[in-house]
DNA sequence: TTATCAACAACAATCGATTGCGCAAACCAT
DNA sequence: ATGGTTTGCGCAATCGATTGTTGTTGATAA
């Protein structure tokens, strides 16, 4: 019923504590008549060793915090599975900390990381994030940390992301080799503020560059939520200069632009080529045929929970830029 | 840098760690003046008391463990961000814990919370759990718990639950009094063995008796997973016994259904029509326009995660029946 | 002047597990 | 038989914060 303790079984035996812990690990300097029914007696009495314990005697707190803009969207919910297999498989706690793409409670959130003196954690910058100031104590006390997805480019920390650059560039070529005649490509984007949006755009320019076309006026565009999207898409698609190849940046501008398009009666695989970058989840349940450059945050979960175990393990701070694969997938 | 501990500046004063202890928790005992400069040099050195250390002296962990089936559809991410709200407002951590719609993970992962001796648990249990016997461990320790959304109907324990008898009931009433000639209704469920499966199938059932109605033969279904729904919607769509009217248990199912709709080219507006019960999220971003009966995994969340609070907070273990709105969408 | 009572602060034990050190008994070899 | 090594186990300190008990001041009242 009550929690049993190395001092049950060591009172219980009439020895002292230390043996019993001894025993109990293993070590050689119990003897394996005594061993035996220590562990015997204590298998018996269902002793569980008491984690808050070792962890103070270890000067750790087992815990490892997971700071994200965000939970309920297409791609986070992907990335707390991945890190949640890695974390517990190597024993530790993940602490889901969401920062609702507030820049104070982003703040807060790193001030409960030093309070519970967590062992390590992965943060992805929520939109108004535009320095790393609020995560300068965690830093300067050596704490393991690794950033993923929406990064601070130039920060010297260890950063896992997406590809973004050359990815939009894949997707762009992708779209302009299987359809030779086109000729006005759109293109809608979230916030420019993020690394993740200009590195998208860089590699939409730069492909549209190679392929010898010159981005047309108004045809870029910005959205920061998908009611946005939807809104600049209908805009956009009323216009003018109404394009004939569309780049979506992210599922969250995609679901904007589906739901503009069921309003308009416009197929995005017919009228309008489309592709997008996406985990995956939309462009399957959505009426149209459209192909996309997968962004997937069980891989990139899983990079970033794994440079993190290997920062833990080394006990030494790892930085640098890492990547993950992403596919074409049609 | 390194951590800042009582010890630190008991030593600095060339005082008693206790006095610290003391003046910081603004006992009486204290001088004014020495209890000042105490709490300021604190403030001065960024003294942050050590969680793990006061955790093992009151004699617990400071962990809340939410253990559900899945963290990556569409309804727990919304629980995962209403519990992790209300647990971080008071303080104690949150541990997800998923156990994949697996018995064996569901019953790991309860043996983990045993291990960290967790404070308490809120659990939505897997397909395959048809008793609780893994937890009772747990209940005999008495740990305070909370089960939600897929529970176990005749379990004397505290269980929060939409009303799902009485939400399908609402739903099919809807339909059939917005529709007034139709008559073959068909019903697409989830996993049998699901509590919330019956409920729903049982309301089902009695929203049709009560409007006259004989449910036809082979107008009743299940399916398990999105796939397997938009197989059994194509075989119900292509049968001689074509439904006028279609109630969708779950997003689940919906996703497969608006799968196969999309395939089929036909509305399931106009063609079909249709009532489900969802979150919102699919009916938002699908061509059609269907009515649903809202199953908000915040709103459930958050009630149980207040169930638990309450318990932690008043030091007793709470039993019966809780249940939220459901609001019917049009 | 002495008794009394605050006020204040130090001491030490406690939570549970771990570990360096030391000590005794048992063993081996010369 | 004696010196030296190994085996096996207990003691006590440690991690950081908390708290009951004790003890020392100083001030006030009798």
């Amino acid at each position: 019923m009550s929690k049993v303790t190395i001092k049950d079984i060591a009172k219980y035996l009439d020895i002292h504590p230390s043996t019993v812990s001894r025993a109990l690990r293993d070590h050689p300097d119990v003897g394996k008549a005594l061993k035996a029914s220590i562990v015997e007696l204590s298998e018996r009495l269902g002793y569980q060793p008491n984690v808050t314990a070792i962890n103070l005697r270890k000067g750790r707190s087992g815990i490892i915090a997971l700071i994200i803009p965000e939970v309920a969207n297409y791609f986070f919910p992907n990335v707390i599975k991945a890190v949640e297999e890695i974390m517990h498989a190597e024993g530790y706690q993940l602490l889901i900390l969401n920062s609702n793409d507030i820049y104070l409670r982003e703040k807060q959130n790193a001030e409960i990381c030093v309070r519970l003196g967590v062992d390590g954690i992965l943060v992805s910058l929520c939109k108004e994030s535009s320095e790393l100031e609020h995560f300068k104590e965690l830093i300067s006390r050596g704490i393991p940390m690794v950033f993923f997805d929406k990064i601070k480019q130039d920060s010297d920390t260890c950063k896992v992301s997406i590809p973004g650059e050359q990815a939009a560039y894949d997707g762009i070529s992708y779209l302009l080799n299987n359809n030779k005649n086109i000729k006005r490509i759109a293109g809608i984007f979230g916030d420019e503020r993020l690394s993740i949006t200009q590195d998208r755009l860089s590699g939409f320019r730069r492909a549209l560059f190679d392929h010898g076309i010159k981005p047309g006026p108004g045809l870029i565009h910005f959205a920061y939520r998908s009611e946005d999207a939807e809104e600049v898409f209908k805009y956009l698609w009323a216009g003018k200069n109404r394009p004939e190849g569309l780049f979506i940046m992210s599922d969250e501008i995609l679901q904007g632009v589906i739901k503009a398009a069921y309003e308009l009666r416009l197929s995005l695989s017919r009228e309008l080529k489309t592709i997008s970058m996406s985990d995956g989840f939309l462009p399957n349940i959505c009426q149209f045929k459209i192909p996309y450059v997968k962004t997937s945050g069980f891989d990139l979960g899983k990079k970033a929970a794994q440079l993190l175990m290997q920062q833990l393990k080394e006990q030494k701070i790892l930085k640098g830029n890492f990547f993950i694969e992403t596919p074409l997938v049609d």
